[in-house]
RNA sequence: GCGGACGUGGCGGAAUUGGUAGACGCAAGGGACUUAAAAUCCCUCAGCCUUUGGCUAUACGGGUUCGAUUCCCGUCGUCCGCACCA
């Protein structure tokens, strides 16, 4: 047989063409065999595929292919998270609408994605711009709603006073809009939210029942809902003239045992207490505003200087009617945790230290560690944060912090003031309810209208989708919707007097929280089927990356239990088996430098190894060129490998190997030349080894070998094969492949053999048995190269719609162990003896052995540790 | 500051989670084939020594163990997440 070079432009989409047309990866919702959801998470459409996706979607379609070889019904759908700024900022920029911006983007990606060979069902494609997918989001929403999980609620927002807009944190810089450039101010608008926080305790619980999530991710969530447990505590207000009729002042705090060294009270200044002195005291409001400037850029609150403002009112400490504490407002209290109060005692915080020392309150220790002695116990300019023994703390003081803790928690609740208990026990989370108000044209609207009489109304189902309006502009700054002619003047639902419609639209996360059970039946009239969603979900196995490790993930786990109380889906987690894959990563390359620095594309560059270093130079000039730190490929840097030019030049499967191989699929993987030719060495290699030898192969039996010269062949065959499963199995992509080449490597000769016409009959007959194997198992991860192959064996179907081989336990049984033998821990000698041999047989065996003769030179050993079918250790 | 992960040849990484450290790939060097190149094939490839053997090696220093890359303590370094959270 002729053996010219395989050729994935003319191989690659033919068999695309094959499987399209057999509707192979097309699933049925009704089919019977057990079901297996993978999911990569839905792309951006920015215009082109990056690497990262096609790492990300070659790992979720080894995953596919390879749970449908095993017999699973597999979904693995492919969809678009459609909506968001990008494509306003291209209508801005380009005078193209978002719509046909985002169409477009979508169809060239579509285009890309397919040349890749992926798995996917197309039939179940949606984009959640789509309006057939946005209005059951307002479905959606409108459930929620009559649940009481929407609501709305004045919040504090970054508004952008130049491009009239809310801007998210991440979009203000120095306290700059990073488009305007102009100064961020704090609005309060009236917002919508979704009430995550009524699942806090729910989200945090369930996250101990993903045991097939990253303990990373689970730990970052965790942090994220940051559950406490605390105290309310309520102050008593030394009644004086000025302060009108306020009574106490309620604090949360997770260290009630402290309470004897308290010093201060702190509030917010959004508190109502500090809210009213300051209406009273212009210095004080002064101060509140200097306070609400801060705090909304990161960097600002890093080197924020603690600072606070006596308010002149006392509050009476509550075991000692006598004792009274002064009430700061303070920079570093947060309105919107616990009650925007807190109770400083400098010993035991260094924050409430750092505050006390500035402003002359006095420090009394009252934890000291369990070893310390009371007398000698100082704290100056470090607290004492840990737990302890109680001092300085009347009837508290030799108790341990537990105990202190529960004394005071148990005395309070007892006590009453103004007819309530002055304490109370709270468990607090850090989680906030989700905003979800955009100002923005290209999103989801929320389907309410506002009637002067009948207030916030919900539109009927029936008037649903809530369409966006085509014809906006982007010339004038603010949200296009706003200044619509007509699509904000609405009917009122109710009374039918003029009203206007909701004009924010929701955020993205919302789109992307429950895509998911859309896949299950995206041709359903409601929001999902509930049977359908059921059956299908959680998904099995979700891949992305580890950016979406917090929000995304738990939005989607909190959606998926709104849509369980509103009859959507009857689970409570989506995600069974959560996947996080590294980044593609590649050199950088630069001439010039500090602010002349150009940064070089590695289309552009050139690498040669001199003298052992190695050398960059360009292309066009022959110019040197630095090489620089490897980091995200990113436009910036230009270090970017554009999947379309590798798909080109070296064919999809090429490039879904070389992403797969050498690195952990969790750990990043180096884009490299050199690397992405090894894996085309290797599917070159393949082809060439199974063609020079396909004319003998295609005329015998496929047979495993039992006994014989043949037997070695089978056996490392099915080894490979169990290997390679279990490898699968834990998406361990780059030891599969580790094990594929030993594989092929040792199939190399006796495939040379049959080309050559020297191997007898069974040896044929097996090596044909053994190159199926790998075929198949080369399949999930280079699918057209297994078509290829396995159509040149002579065999009819395809690989895609073949099972997965079983591999034989005889063959894969050792009869005969090598085992290593050590004297002392270091190893001195092989022994070779029966797989089933017992210890006395094994111990006698080794004492045989010359080396350990002489090792031993006449001595007795101590002992002899053998650890069956491992090790033997002979101490001496 | 708090929380977490990681540290193995020139490089990416293996090591059945306490049992032969360095699989497999990349890079490099040598050779074969060829008029030549490409492609392909074969060999070498952690370091050191007195080389059919031996010693030292998994960031560094200790510990537990017959045995440690793996477990424990400390030190150094790198990366990630959160961050005025009371």
């Amino acid at each position: 047989m002729a053996s010219e070079r395989y050729n994935p432009r003319e191989v690659e989409p033919r068999w695309q063409k094959h499987w399209n047309e057999a509707k192979v990866f097309e699933t049925d919702n009704d089919d019977p065999r057990e079901k297996y959801y993978v999911l990569e998470m839905f792309p951006y459409p920015s215009g082109r595929i990056h690497m990262g996706h096609v790492r990300n979607y070659a790992m979720g379609d080894v995953v596919a292919r390879y749970k449908r070889a095993r017999g699973f019904n597999v979904l693995h759908p492919m969809g678009w998270d459609a909506f968001g700024m990008p494509a306003e900022n291209a209508a801005m920029k380009n005078k193209v609408h978002p719509k046909t911006w985002t169409y477009e983007n979508i169809d060239s990606m579509r285009k890309q994605l397919k040349s890749m060979g992926l798995s996917l069902d197309w039939s179940r494609e949606f984009a959640t711009c789509d309006v057939e997918y946005y209005q059951r989001q307002q479905h959606l929403f409108l459930d929620m709603m009559e649940k009481g999980l929407v609501y709305r609620k004045n919040s504090k927002v970054n508004w952008d006073p130049v491009d009239m807009t809310v801007l998210a944190n991440e979009q203000v810089i120095d306290g700059r809009g990073w488009r305007s450039d102009a100064l961020v101010e704090q609005r309060e608008l009236t917002q919508w939210f979704f009430r995550i926080t009524a699942f806090a305790q729910d989200l945090l619980d369930q996250l101990d029942t993903l045991d097939q999530w990253p303990e990373k991710v689970r730990l970052m969530q965790k942090n994220w809902i940051g559950r406490s447990e605390g105290l309310t505590i309520r102050w008593e207000v030394v009644p004086t003239n000025a302060h009108g009729d306020l009574k106490d002042i309620t604090v949360y705090t997770t260290r009630p045992d402290t309470l004897f060294g308290a010093s201060f009270l702190a509030i917010s200044a959004d508190h109502p207490v500090a809210k009213e002195a300051a209406a009273r005291n212009p210095e004080i409001a002064a101060f509140c505003d200097e306070c609400r400037r801060h705090g909304t850029s990161v960097a600002a609150l890093e080197t924020a200087e603690k600072k606070g403002m006596d308010t002149g009112i006392k509050v009476v400490h509550p075991f000692d009617p006598e004792w009274q504490i002064p009430v700061y407002i303070a920079n570093f209290v947060l309105m919107d945790y616990g009650t925007g109060a807190i109770f400083g005692c400098p010993s035991g915080d260094q924050r409430d230290l750092d505050f006390a020392n500035k402003y002359g309150l006095p420090v009394v220790p009252v934890v000291m560690p369990a070893n310390a002695s009371k007398d000698e116990f100082k704290i100056t300019d470090e607290a004492y944060v840990g737990d302890g023994i109680m001092i300085n703390s009347r009837f508290l003081d030799a108790m341990d912090t537990d105990a202190a803790f529960e004394e005071v928690a148990n005395r309070l609740a007892s006590r009453f003031i103004h007819d309530q208990p002055q304490g109370g026990r709270k468990v607090n989370f850090r989680l906030r309810d989700w905003g979800i108000s955009r100002q923005r044209y290209w999103g989801c609207p929320i389907p309410v209208i506002h009637c002067e009489v009948c207030g916030v109304v919900p539109v009927p189902k029936k008037d649903l989708p809530v369409k966006l309006p085509d014809d906006v502009s982007f010339e004038l700054p603010g949200n296009p919707l706003d200044r619509h002619p007509t699509w904000r003047h609405v009917g009122c639902p109710q009374c039918g007097k003029d009203a206007r419609r909701e004009t924010d639209t929701m955020d993205t996360f919302v789109d992307s929280s429950w895509y998911y059970a859309r896949f299950t039946a995206p041709w359903e009239d409601a929001p999902t089927n509930p049977a359908a969603a059921d059956a299908w979900l959680p998904v099995d196995q979700y891949i992305g990356g580890i950016e979406h490790a917090i929000l995304h993930l738990l939005y989607s786990r909190f959606f998926t239990r709104a849509m369980r109380e509103t009859g959507h889906v009857g689970l409570d987690e989506p995600f069974k088996g959560l996947f996080t894959q590294g980044m593609v990563v590649h050199e950088t390359y630069s001439r010039g430098e500090g602010h002349g620095r150009e940064w070089i594309e590695p289309a552009f560059v050139r690498i040669e190894e001199v003298d052992g270093r190695r050398l960059a130079t360009h292309i066009d000039s022959g110019e040197e060129i630095a090489i620089g730190s490897i980091e995200k490929m990113s436009k910036s840097k230009k270090n970017v490998v554009d999947p379309d030019d590798i798909l080109a030049s070296y064919g999809a499967d090429t490039a879904r190997f070389f992403v797969l191989s050498d690195s952990p699929p969790e750990r990043d993987v180096i884009w490299s030349e050199s690397g992405v030719e090894g894996s085309h060495r290797f599917v070159q290699r393949v082809w060439r080894l199974i063609s020079e030898a396909a004319d003998t192969l295609r005329s015998v039996e496929s047979k495993p070998a039992k006994e014989g010269e043949a037997l070695g062949i089978s056996q490392i065959a099915h080894r490979t094969l169990r290997a390679v499963q279990s490898d699968y199995d834990r998406l361990g992509f780059n030891k599969a492949v580790a094990r594929i080449y030993e594989l092929v490597n040792a199939l190399a000769a006796p495939l040379a053999q049959v080309a050559a016409g020297k191997a007898d009959a069974p040896t044929v007959s097996a090596v044909r048995e053994a190159v199926e194997i790998l075929i198949r198992l080369v399949a999930p991860m280079t699918p057209h190269l297994a078509e290829e192959c396995w159509t040149l064996l002579g065999n009819t179907g395809m690989v895609a719609e073949a099972g997965w081989p079983v591999f034989d336990e005889m063959l894969v049984a050792e009869n005969e162990i090598t085992l290593p033998v050590q004297i002392n821990g270091k190893k001195r000698a092989d022994l070779t003896i029966a797989r089933d041999a017992d210890q006395t047989s094994v111990e006698q065996a080794v004492l045989a052995l010359d080396s350990v003769r002489m090792a031993l030179d006449g001595k007795v050993p101590k002992k002899i540790i053998v650890v069956p079918q491992r090790i033997v250790n002979v101490v001496v």
